[in-house]
DNA sequence: GGAATATGTAGATGTAGGTCGACATGACAA
DNA sequence: TTGTCATGTCGACCTACATCTACATATTCC
């Protein structure tokens, strides 16, 4: 097959499906639908998407830092972890409804303050 | 204090430090230091940027998919991956090098097939 | 009810990162 | 050595998201 050819292809290598076949031994009519049937299965789940909304909402530096504090104070008040992570006060209450919505802290009003607290089980997995 | 100067100010509220005050009841020039202590203190640790590495890695759909069907394969080769999630073969490259890269899967050459290993520990903790 | 103050939201801005196509590299067979 | 094929890298493009300012809302005190 000359390189022309080549340039034609949209890629240098065989289609997946021929190489599922070959990895496989089976017909892509039968290997393939597997694949798509372990995906389904493992983000068809429902700890799939709380799990990735969890990681999510933990893989920001100052969201961690904030679950990081809380795990080692019983509370922190929202401009307590301002002054831990020298952000604007509008920024880190948007990253702590994040959390909150995670499901990661609980926020708690007394009078005009906010504290904030670890949930109890903020232990992540993989599904 | 009219309206007129609260437009000139760069917010309604007061000045952190003069909320952390209030808050703790100390000075700010002793208040204020022990957050920045206790974020140092965290964010200083050497896993804390390890485990936010590995958070991050995970924080991606596909990423997480890839990992949570190799908890259920001992192996996947790179084109099973590709068939399980719909992205092309540069896509998932890439993705597995962050999940390399992240300590969280090893590859491994079968002649021209990489194959995939999840790496023992896996499990994610905040710091 | 108005003032003060703590925090929440909207919209703008800039950047990090996911995706792809094209090309490059590694491994194997002939 | 060449051809084939599996996968890695690069650069472009686009979107998601972090951040801020300005404004809005909630709460308390007088």
């Amino acid at each position: 097959m000359s390189t022309w050819v080549y340039m034609m292809s949209a890629s240098r290598g065989l289609a997946l499906a021929t190489r599922l076949e070959r990895l496989t031994g089976e017909e892509a009519t039968c290997c393939v639908p597997k694949y798509h049937e372990l995906a389904a299965e493992v983000a068809g789940s429902p700890r799939f998407p709380k799990e990735l909304k969890r990681l999510r909402a933990l893989a920001d530096p100052n969201r961690l830092l904030a679950v990081a504090m809380l795990r080692r104070r019983d509370q922190l008040c929202a401009c307590e972890i301002q002054a831990a992570t020298h952000l604007t006060h509008a920024t880190v209450s948007h990253h702590m409804s994040v959390l909150e919505d995670a499901g990661l802290v609980t926020a708690h009003r007394q009078g005009k303050w906010i504290f904030y607290r670890l949930v109890a089980n903020t232990e992540v997995s993989i599904p």
